[in-house]
DNA sequence: ACCTGAACACCGTTCAAGT
DNA sequence: ACCTGAACACCGTTCAAGT
């Protein structure tokens, strides 16, 4: 995407920021890190975030933007031979990325690019599983129903405390594409 | 609850209160219902609210507890014959109370109080759901199971836009209780 | 017991000015 | 093009003082 050593080394800037945010908000959650925060982590004034990024909540979709392609990619690498062992490898790394993933639905109902990037993100999840269901042997007009409340499950399995019992059972039942 | 004239009329400040703020959140979201705001339309000064509520979150507990017997009353008043049409009803309701239910979820990583409401909530609606099941035939070790399930699919289908015949196919399954 | 005016500490964001 | 110091408008909450 950068054309020359200028854009270069503003996309090298921009990335700082985005990972100090992402840092700063794994540790201690969206909300209670400041955009001062961020700028004093990335040893510079709080207005400067504001020339790469439209506002915090941009700076959010950047953050997710660099997470999920490394998710999609791990995803793939790892190599899981199961769809059970594969939907905990891929709980197990959202819930990494949870204060996120919060942060993402917290802000839904304020932020046009959350919402636009939550859109796509629920079309890539619901692709995902509507192609292992149909492997399963689904038939193909229950398929994407079953996926859309798959994601509602993975999602309600992100947002809620549970047992390691219970997420093995759920997950179970995912798996088996009932 | 209240012993004589005088705690009568603190209870019915407090519910004055409560009352008000439940229509701004409704009409304008919770984030953007300021407690000023509240406090305005209540006819009081803003500071006179932490007289009778300890913060903003119990502000929003008190609002739901309010809620919800009213939503538990007409479930069972409504006498709807059919499972689907039962939960047709009763996601019709909670989404007309949606902004509060999103604040619940989103004040949920911050404050006590809302935890708790919000773990108290869930243990009801899965209760619901296991009765229905067994009455439905679901073999009782599996039942607790797929009223978890149940509740995740309901809170998917309350936070994400959906088209009617999705929302109708979801509850269609879930009134199956398979 | 109940209520208030004024202030506090903080927030995301913007402005005017610099290089 | 990039960066900053200072300010803005606002927020939930608290304090000191009243009745």
């Amino acid at each position: 995407m950068p054309r020359n050593k200028r854009d270069i080394d503003a996309q090298l800037k921009r990335d700082h920021i985005v990972a100090q945010a992402t840092r700063l908000w794994l540790a201690h959650g969206f909300d209670d890190t400041s955009m001062a925060a961020i700028a004093r982590e990335a040893g510079i004034s709080p207005n400067t975030i504001y020339w790469y990024f439209a506002g915090k909540d941009d700076l959010l979709v950047a953050a997710m933007d660099r997470i999920t392609p490394e998710l999609a990619q791990g995803y793939v690498l790892s190599g899981l031979p199961t769809a059970l062992e594969r939907l905990t490898w891929l709980i197990t790394q959202l819930k990494t990325y949870n204060p996120l993933v919060q942060a993402i639905h917290a802000r839904l109902a304020h932020s046009e690019v959350v919402r636009v990037w939550h859109e796509r993100y629920h079309q890539a999840l619901e692709r995902l599983l509507t192609a292992h269901l149909l492997k399963q042997g689904v038939p193909p007009e229950r398929a994407p129903l079953m996926a859309t409340v798959g994601t509602f499950v993975f999602e309600g399995l992100l947002s809620h405390p549970h047992t390691q019992a219970q997420q093995h059972a759920i997950l179970a039942w995912m798996a088996e594409g009932r």
